[in-house]
DNA sequence: TGTACATCAGTGAACGCGCGTTCACTGATGTAC
DNA sequence: TGTACATCAGTGAACGCGCGTTCACTGATGTAC
């Protein structure tokens, strides 16, 4: 039976692998996927490009190198879903209501996504790492932006169509931030996890109103 | 050199420990508070008491027994953090802003709790563990109440006190929670680290606003 | 008050596990002549 | 166009590590007579 390692080594048909870093990285997300930061492994990394442990020391300088790079790719992903979420508004609003719509599609994009792809996400959060000033283009989305300036932006078009006061434009970022990370971790690890898809969707919505309202 | 094994194991006077039980507890609490849940670990638990590693088993089924109660006592200190914080409400306040001023203290010693024990805390939630109906005293403070349970009792005087419309007040435990909940995430091993401690009472102090303002 | 005995808390030794990482190697590839 | 050769991606074998857990044991304690 063992398979894995012996079968797919044998696939490959040359010596050299082709791209083996990019076949690491793709095990890596696919591990995070699954069981979030703890199980980006390297050798089960190494396992699933049929490729033997030490091959992966060419490519990255160690394990935590690996998952520095899938955190990235995490981050990156959760991003693209607040571009999604964003470009599906409807582009006819006033800008006061256009503003908050885009608030809300961006939260509703990182409590949606806190749930679709749970390991990822806790992956994506799972070390220190200031969004303040990290321009790192392998966090961003495809319109360059991180998750952090993504909502930095909507806060922005909150203030410009009067909705914000400007005395609490400043840092409103991690009080919206807080409300929905905190919600989504009680959901995805936390005691939360046994809520129904109806109670999450009613005291997410509940959430995004709260914050709206009390920013 | 090698102290602790041997060392302590010495100083026992007699064959039995004598309360191996509470030691275990103890120094599973104690590995907690410095690392987290991972690093309650079974064998350094027994090193800590001075006990070879199976010595465990007569009071414990395995690990994850012993991280639970390590888990219910990080609740039960949460929840004395609460009471102590509440108790030194000025208890001539009116009904409405001695409410408002519980539903604060709570939060505030959230908040404080998370940052003073940062391991104990990400014990505490570590693992899915519905609050609604769980009535183990182990989690509880010395009102008898546990964490959850205070902050609803708050949430019930913010009714009683007229300041919340009775048809928020089911379910608000979530919001309030989620808001706290997600700032001290960040705070505590999320990237908000870097926080100095100016900025974290700040923002702490304009999140608990929100909320009050947002419920 | 003294002795035999059952209980069971803690011992000592050993397992198998999977991990990250290091070493000296081999052989496919692409480049210089 | 053909050949020698340097490069370096992937191999094979091995480390030391600490973990949770199981086994058969031993000896301190407290109870029954």
């Amino acid at each position: 039976m063992k398979r894995g390692k012996t079968a797919s080594r044998r696939k490959r048909a040359t010596y050299r692998h082709g791209d083996l870093h990019r076949a690491l990285l793709q095990a890596g997300i696919e591990l995070a996927r699954t069981g979030g930061p703890d199980a980006v492994v390297l050798r089960e990394a190494t396992r699933r490009a049929g490729v033997v442990p030490n091959a992966a020391y060419r490519h990255f300088a160690g394990r935590s190198a690996l998952l520095q790079a899938v955190r990235a790719a995490s981050l990156s992903a959760l991003a693209v879903a607040m571009e999604t979420e964003l470009a599906s508004l409807d582009p006819d609003l006033s800008p006061a209501d256009q503003a908050r719509a885009s608030l809300r599609a961006i939260g509703t994009a990182y409590l949606r996504f806190a749930q679709a792809e749970t390991g990822l996400f806790r992956t994506a959060f799972s070390v220190p790492d200031d969004p303040r000033g990290d321009e790192d283009p392998a966090k961003a989305g495809s319109t360059g932006r991180n998750p952090f300036q993504l909502l930095s932006d909507a806060l922005d078009r909150l203030l410009a169509g009067g909705v914000l006061p400007p005395a609490r434009r400043a840092g409103a970022e991690y009080l919206a931030w807080s409300a929905v990370h905190g919600f989504a971790m009680l959901l995805v690890e936390g005691p939360l996890r046994g809520f129904t898809p109806e109670e999450r969707q009613a005291i997410g919505e509940r959430l995004l109103a709260m914050v709206e309202q009390g920013l």
